[in-house]
DNA sequence: TCGACCACCAAACTAACGTTAGACTGCTTC
DNA sequence: GAAGCAGTCTAACGTTAGTTTGGTGGTCGA
């Protein structure tokens, strides 16, 4: 009555040693996590897309919020991993534009690569303040590495120099992250359509020939301190 | 030892009569959700912060997916007159940019009406799949306002004709509704600012002289299909 | 004065949660 | 073949969730 170890009934590849279900089990929580949120996975939902029962994770992980914090650190990596790639096979200085090769890479990465970009974008204003925090440190790296690159982009002439490059970044990751809300990987557009259509409209402005001209903004902030 | 109806020993008006108090408790449940997502919040902690026990607020409401149900309601509700308002007051011929107007009163109805606004467009995607369908309609209608109105200002000139209305209405939403994981009132930034930005992005582009020429978007869409 | 009713409370219920403890199986090693 | 370890199981723990039940004080029309 009681199961072989690493054979599951579903057919499910588990052929490899020991270590490797850890990893397992992450990509489980990860798809799970992703599509119905932090509070709404159980442990025992986990488990049994494991193929095991709950009890059994405290083998692998001594909380839920050691799995979390986990998906959490590989997801802010994958994807800061993936941008960076992309940016810097580009060259210095650039054959394209940077913005766009990072959105690009960055929406790849949430839709493309692997569950745990988009559980971790999607979950990180949810999860217990002590999670949240451990994840803090790659988040702020991640970011610190978009400013810098909107800071090259501006300081060679690339950018407006009028526009606020920290509100930029922010409107950027708004506008990619919130696709997870309702992007379908089987409609109509491909994460490349997104993409550049998204780099396309930021970069080069979606107003036509007969827009009404709007007084270019008052600057009434001069040092534009970010919060958390 | 039992308190006196409509007197909190907090002090807190409940001094209106009694239907009243089930607005009442929608504002606080508003409130926190807002802050801490729909699961994270209790019907204790709603209780609690009304000022009443848990089991009562069950003469008001049948149950805690009515009390978030309603909540959304009133959320979008707020949003959407408050963004139609703002555009009608336009005048047609529009003395301004409509995108810019709608930006600004929807960023106003999230962050400086009340708490409805801000928690249903939070918690829109952790809430039992009842719940969401129930809101289902308030919301298509406020995205298909949107829509109309991207399509006039595409009709009259307004906006570059090659620009996908879709995905730019989806990207603002993204770029506005993620300004809820950052914004800080008492930051640097007033909403006006913020909304000022976003337009400005959008509408005029944020590339600079120097900026790389990038071929302009293939349509690969004849038929761009939105999903949910 | 009195009963009806409104708005609430205290206390409990059931179900589910994260978590723990102990037993068990198969594999490896001496 | 006994010992030991790895990995999982069953069963239960205490807590908390949403919810239900029966009651209670205050208000008010008759």
């Amino acid at each position: 009555m009681v199961r072989t170890a690493f054979s599951t009934e579903s057919g499910e590849a588990v052929a490899t040693e020991g270590v490797a279900s850890r990893r397992h089990i992450l990509d489980c929580a990860a798809r799970l996590v992703r599509r119905q949120g932090y509070a709404a996975t159980s442990l025992r939902d986990i488990a049994a897309a494991s193929g095991m029962k709950a009890g059994s994770l405290y083998y692998h992980f001594a909380s839920k919020e050691e799995i979390v914090t986990e998906m959490l650190n590989i997801g802010v990596q994958t994807v800061f991993g993936e941008v960076r790639r992309s940016v810097e096979a580009l060259g210095d200085p650039p054959a394209a534009s940077r913005v766009e090769t990072a959105v690009r890479a960055h929406m790849r990465a949430i839709f493309e690569i692997d569950d745990y970009n988009g559980a971790s974008i999607r979950i990180f204003g949810q999860v217990p303040p002590r999670v949240r925090d451990a994840a803090l440190g790659e988040r702020d790296a991640y970011e610190e590495y978009w400013h810098k690159l909107l800071e090259q982009d501006a300081a060679e002439g690339r950018l407006r120099p009028e526009v606020d490059r920290t509100l930029l970044r922010l409107f950027l990751f708004g506008a990619m992250n919130w696709a997870l809300e309702w992007y379908d990987p089987a409609g109509k557009y491909s994460v490349t359509d997104v993409a550049r259509a998204l780099s396309d409209i930021v970069l080069r402005g979606s107003a036509g020939a007969g827009a009404v001209a709007s007084k270019p903004p008052r600057r009434r902030v001069p040092k534009p301190v970010e919060r958390r």
